[in-house]
DNA sequence: ACGTGTCTGTGCGCTATCGCACAGCCGATC
DNA sequence: GATCGGCTGTGCGATAGCGCACAGACACGT
């Protein structure tokens, strides 16, 4: 454990990261810390100044609203593609929402003002970003919708598909509790859908550990949401940094 | 009809471009062409490159995404707070969502080029696109809060307080087909919720004219989702903007 | 005055999801 | 290897919203 291999703790394994020119990089290099992100750690609480902003690597991190009666909702996901804390840059410098780690994992975090200073150069980083946001906010829009429209069994196979894409394997370690507060329905619902899913070899389940094992059946199974998602980050983001 | 007023004419009846600096205004100033906004206008497609964006005035526009089998759903709404067209300096040049006017009336248009050379400038105007695009980033979210967890009676509410803050008056045209398309509901359920709204004497219904008589008690009968969009508005876009 | 098309109200069975209660089960800890 | 706490499965009744069918009401053009 003392030394840490370089391939963990490569920047470039967040896409958004490996997407940088060089001379721009180069000068965040020395501020990039990489961080543990452990399973429920708490990035930032909504109505919060943020001090940094995160890359997730191998992490997963989930953007959610609290309701005052606790019930929550999750808004977009966001892993080794993206970078969590856009309202830094986008100027309000806080969200109304929180941001907790739904996949325990790695990452890098880098000072608010180091990335700040960077975007005001108004350079390939600030566009980069832009779009960056874009890609999120199409994701948070059809979240919108799914949750106007589909039925909670696509909606699963949706979210399943959404956290494979951001991560190396094909299993997750997830409670079907936390599913259900990220989805923003009851625990009872997930076992059902999950139920369905395991029922039609699409996916194992065992206390707490998912394995999907039917990967393109669930492609097949969960509504347009996921494509029209998976496609528009494709589009607005730099072949390599495709999720 | 031949001698417009300026009342009407008036860019700074747009809060956004109210708040815009004077000499970058000044250099809109000549491009900044008034339109008409009438009912049902479709003001960009989904995946369609944008020519031009459009500040209203009087006018609302409401984003959809309008899915495969024809259901829609309303993503986030845009008055004279702001600004349509966003996708194009956030890098992506095009959206999934559709742009339909909601309510007409009138605005103004501007095109790509003009304000994008703008925006390059890195001045105050980016910054200010920047914090009205994460006011519309909270808006969207909290629709996908919305729509999972509150009451369709409370989603009109609501969608009523969202459009009046937007208008003038305390009345809107618009059919219960219509608010059902945005919602993403049926008709039938909207003509239930509006005649329980009747009923407890908060509006006043008849053929496409909704007008509010009790916007207090409105309020008090809508979730959470309005009073935390409005406060957000309010905190993140200059005070002569606030909705 | 009349017809036509659009808008609004209502009824009825259906389904997905909720809320609650409880039973079984695994896995870590002592 | 016994215990305990968190995870998962199941079975109710309740309810919000859906899909469909149809009837009345109003607006407007001829």
């Amino acid at each position: 454990m003392i030394t840490r291999s370089s391939r963990m703790m490569d920047p470039r394994l967040n896409r958004l990261l490996a997407a940088i020119p060089n001379p721009e990089l180069a000068r965040w290099t020395p501020f990039l810390e990489p961080v543990e992100l452990p399973l429920g750690r708490v990035l930032y609480e909504s109505g919060v100044r943020l001090s940094y902003v995160y890359f997730p690597t191998t992490a997963i991190v989930s953007l959610l609203y609290v309701m005052n009666d606790g019930a929550s909702a999750e808004i977009a996901v966001v892993g080794h593609e993206g970078i969590v804390g856009i309202s830094l840059f986008m100027g309000g410098e806080s969200t109304i929402n929180r941001a907790v780690v739904q996949s325990a994992g790695r990452g890098f975090r880098l000072r608010a003002s180091v990335l700040m200073q960077e975007f005001n150069r108004s350079g390939p980083v600030l566009h980069l970003l832009l779009r960056y946001t874009q890609a999120l906010i199409t994701q948070m829009a059809q979240t919108a919708v799914c949750n106007r429209h589909h039925t909670l069994d696509q909606q699963l196979c949706r979210w399943l598909l959404l956290s494979l894409d951001r991560l190396d394997g094909n299993s997750l370690v997830m409670t079907q509790q936390l599913i259900a507060n990220m989805l923003g329905v009851r625990r009872e619902g997930v076992t059902d859908a999950a139920g369905a899913l395991q029922k039609a070899e699409l996916i194992r389940y065992q206390r707490g550990n998912i394995t999907v094992i039917n990967r393109d059946g669930l492609e097949r199974r969960t509504c347009e949401c996921y494509r029209v998602v998976k496609q528009e980050y494709d589009r607005l983001l730099p072949a390599t940094l495709a999720t």
